[in-house]
DNA sequence: AAGTGGTCTAGACCACGAC
DNA sequence: TCGTGGTCTAGACCACTTA
């Protein structure tokens, strides 16, 4: 085959109207570059759609027989597309009810991103305090773990999880500004999941995320938040967060209190 | 449909000769409970031929079109089946080549089940000195590990990884006996990945595990062992392993010194 | 040239949910 | 009742490997 969308498309344009992920593509420069499989051209349009805003979270999108006449292709082509966004974690599809983009929820975003579990393997709650929230630009250490050049405008957040009333977590959060045009956290709501409050106050949805672990002595900062004598072993995590364009949005350096609580992972 | 694959079968047993699975499922019993998509059904027959050795490691499996045949179902279904097979790694397949079942190797064994990464993320490759291998009885904590009644008949094996000629990784092994009749470990080979060897010598592939991570000060036994100071803050990890029916194989407790190290993990 | 898995289509029927 | 996604089929053509 060997063919293109928009060559499908142009096919079409006489009888339909300009699709709008024809307006995110140049034809000419896509017209014989584009040798991806069409299921996989597909999944770009789509994601593209959901990215932009086009399709925000919770949006009901198009059925899979309309896509499939839109897009030109079968109806196949768009559930192998379809399949791929679920795995993703970016689409919800519900027999009868239909497909709707995933918004997050404090469930989902802690099912996703949050793996701190009891010792029994029951999942955690935990209550946030925020200490401090400024904006600054990313110093030599920060750039790093953004793997972004050093001095990117940025925001510094620090928090506090409490386990059971049990201080347990210090994090250190670096959020990229340019990803969150305007940002600024609720007064109210401390305890808002950060992914949530992305989501919905900048329509930024963190997709996935990578995390380094490591064991470190507690100094000096962490060891006063914590409550915890100087030098006690704490588990650290340091996690780059990534949207669905999979640009960096966040670096977070995590120091966790393991006495009673284990980060659990699964490993295929 | 609601039809099973037995149902498909009995109506073609007068052409062909009993098809294995068929040995393995009764007849009777299977004859109207089973009503699971088609797909899983296949899915299950397959995964069956290789847990039970019928398709070892290495073997070729029958091509899609054969396996439909000999099935009763349709080309679709059966590669919607080993689609999913080849999500859990239990296959690999080749345009032009052909299915077979994967064979571990150290790469893959420790792509999937090493987790740690030099500090620019880059792949650690570690030498293993044995340094016990004892049979024995499980006692509380290591039942409780295992999910075992006390007193299960185990191995008690313990490890040294050392990177780049410095200790780093004191590992607690604890392997199921009735997983593994026969066990021992090859004299020689001192380098060898476990879990490649309890393929080889025992037929028992190891599909997935469940990790639970936390900080904990080096104690007398590995300060000793990986030369380190007392109370230094090491990566503890208990790791659960489940072979390809997804029973428990093994327990074990791996202390890391993550000075220069991390264990790295990939969120969706 | 023959056989394999990979892509794509068209259409049937089913199970579920909303109206 | 109707429309949705889920399952299953049959068959075409393509890309790749092997002989």
């Amino acid at each position: 085959m060997g063919k293109t969308l928009s060559d499908r498309c142009e096919s079409r344009m006489s009888v339909g109207s300009l699709p709008i992920w024809m307006t995110m593509i140049s034809p000419t420069a896509s017209a014989r570059l584009d040798a991806r499989p069409l299921y996989q051209q597909v999944e770009t349009v789509l994601i593209d759609r959901i990215a932009s805003g086009a399709w925000p979270p919770g949006h009901s999108i198009p059925s899979e027989p309309d896509l499939a006449a839109e897009l030109g292709v079968s109806q196949g082509t768009v559930r192998k597309a379809l399949t791929e966004l679920e795995r993703r974690n970016l689409i919800e599809r519900r027999q009868g009810r239909g497909t709707t983009v995933l918004r997050h929820t404090g469930d989902t975003a802690r099912f996703h991103f949050f793996r701190l579990r009891d010792l029994d393997g029951t999942a955690v709650v935990s209550r946030i305090v925020v200490l401090s929230c400024t904006p600054g630009e990313a110093d030599a250490a920060e750039a790093a773990g953004l793997k972004l050049p050093e001095g990117t405008p940025i925001y510094r957040l620090r928090r506090l999880r409490t386990v059971d009333g049990v201080a347990s977590i210090f994090e250190r959060c670096t959020l990229v500004a340019e990803r969150l045009p305007g940002f600024h956290l609720p007064q109210g709501e401390l305890s808002t999941e950060l992914y949530v409050h992305l989501q919905r106050a900048h329509g930024v949805t963190i997709e996935h995320a990578e995390e380094d672990l490591s064991a470190q002595a507690a100094g000096p900062e962490e060891s006063q938040v914590l409550g915890l004598p100087p030098g006690k072993p704490l588990l650290m995590v340091q996690r780059v967060a990534f949207d669905i364009a999979r640009r960096v949005v966040e670096h977070r350096i995590s120091l966790i209190d393991t006495e009673r609580y284990r980060y659990a992972v699964r490993l295929d």
